[in-house]
DNA sequence: AAACGCCGCAACCGCCGAGGT
DNA sequence: AACCTCGGCGGTTGCGGCGTT
């Protein structure tokens, strides 16, 4: 039900805040304490309404909001959270001490948005625009490659980044809930094969696969890493969805790689060591995210409780360095289809 | 120095859900 | 059940500051 909008009544200031007001208003919450806002701005002598002076106090004058640059480690916590909770600002602003939901959600829309627009990432769904891709040259890429598929190819770099991939094990995981049908051990090869033919499936060219591995980093170690890998992938998340009663497991076997994500690198040559390469261990770290995402956003609101981080971060940086850092925090995605609701009432 | 446009942020608007009567 | 109040939320607006021409 709608209603008039409490600033409507005649007398009642708008606009700006001055000190004065300011002061009346911390004055009086320090000896009476937030709450009661309708009464609140007549007991404070305040010419405004209860609204504002909510909105005034807890968007600026609360004694612990944080003032100045959002931090790398802030930035890259509102990027992970935004990807999961999308355009819930207070849901993200409890994650960040010190920080208000209008102040997170001003900084996404002029700073963050902005920069994930110019890497060609939608902010909405965090996923590359598919506008921007040429398709064209994807299909023929696709089909002029479909001879040469083979083993070797779906276990390189970016068969592990290809959400594709991925699909298909949690597909698999998904026949296996269902139909509780033992689960193989191995998969073979021309069932990968012939997912990949029929899903279109972008394989490596063969200069992608061979060149790259390097002295100290054989193919064979490189694959049985990337087995191992897909395997504990596997595993992470047959643990999750029994933990969670399979209601979210079944939204991740729907959704989870089935949304292009960061993991996804196109065209870009593959990284050599891939012990060293970022986006492989954003792998390893998506799902160990994963696993401790009810850590993540189950903290109450009124203990706010910062994002660990392993990365060192340095508030003066470029835009420049951010757009690097982002590229990389960005290649962490959860689908938008996850039930958050259920995850905070964890 | 003036005009103009862009940007960032504080504040407002409109809607919603919960809870009370 | 219907209505009302209240607090809260997300989207939008408007203004001041700043840089550019």
């Amino acid at each position: 039900m709608g209603r008039a909008p409490c600033c409507d009544k005649a007398g009642l200031k708008k606009g700006p805040w001055t000190l004065e007001e300011d002061h009346k208003l911390v004055n009086y919450i320090q000896l009476h304490g937030p709450g009661n806002w309708r009464t609140l701005p007549k007991n404070a002598g305040l010419q405004r309404c209860g609204k504002s002076c909510r909105l005034r106090w807890t968007n600026y004058l609360r004694p612990d909001i944080k003032r100045g640059r959002f931090s790398f480690e802030e930035e890259e916590t509102i990027i992970q959270l935004h990807s999961i909770l999308g355009n819930k600002w207070s849901a993200i602003a409890a994650r960040l001490p010190g920080r208000t939901d209008n102040e997170i959600k001003n900084y996404w829309n002029t700073h963050i948005r902005k920069r994930l627009l110019r890497m060609g990432i939608d902010p909405v769904t965090h996923a590359p625009r598919l506008d921007l891709l040429d398709l064209s040259s994807i299909l023929s890429s696709t089909l002029c490659n479909q001879s040469i598929l083979n083993m070797s190819n779906l276990l390189g770099t970016q068969a592990l980044m290809n959400p594709e991939l991925l699909r298909l094990a949690t597909t698999i995981l998904s026949l296996k809930q269902e139909s509780q049908v033992p689960f193989p051990q191995n998969l073979q090869e021309n069932q990968l094969c012939n997912f990949l033919l029929q899903n279109q499936v972008q394989p490596l060219q063969p200069n992608q696969y061979q060149a790259p591995i390097q002295e100290g980093f054989s193919s064979e170690k490189s694959n049985q890493l990337m087995q191992t890998n897909v395997e504990g992938f596997l595993s992470k998340v047959a643990t999750f969805g029994d933990s969670q009663e399979n209601s979210i497991a079944s939204d991740l076997n729907e959704n989870f790689v089935c949304q292009p994500n960061y993991m996804y690198c196109g065209s870009n040559p593959i990284v050599p060591d891939l012990a060293e390469n970022p986006n492989f261990q954003s792998l390893n770290n998506s799902y160990q995210n994963f696993s401790s995402f009810d850590s993540v956003v189950s903290t109450p609101k009124s203990s706010p409780t910062p994002l660990n981080s392993s990365s060192t971060f340095i508030n003066s940086s470029t835009e420049d360095e951010r757009d690097s850092h982002c590229s990389n925090l960005l290649k962490f995605e959860i689908p938008e289809s996850l039930d958050i609701d259920e995850f905070m009432s964890i």
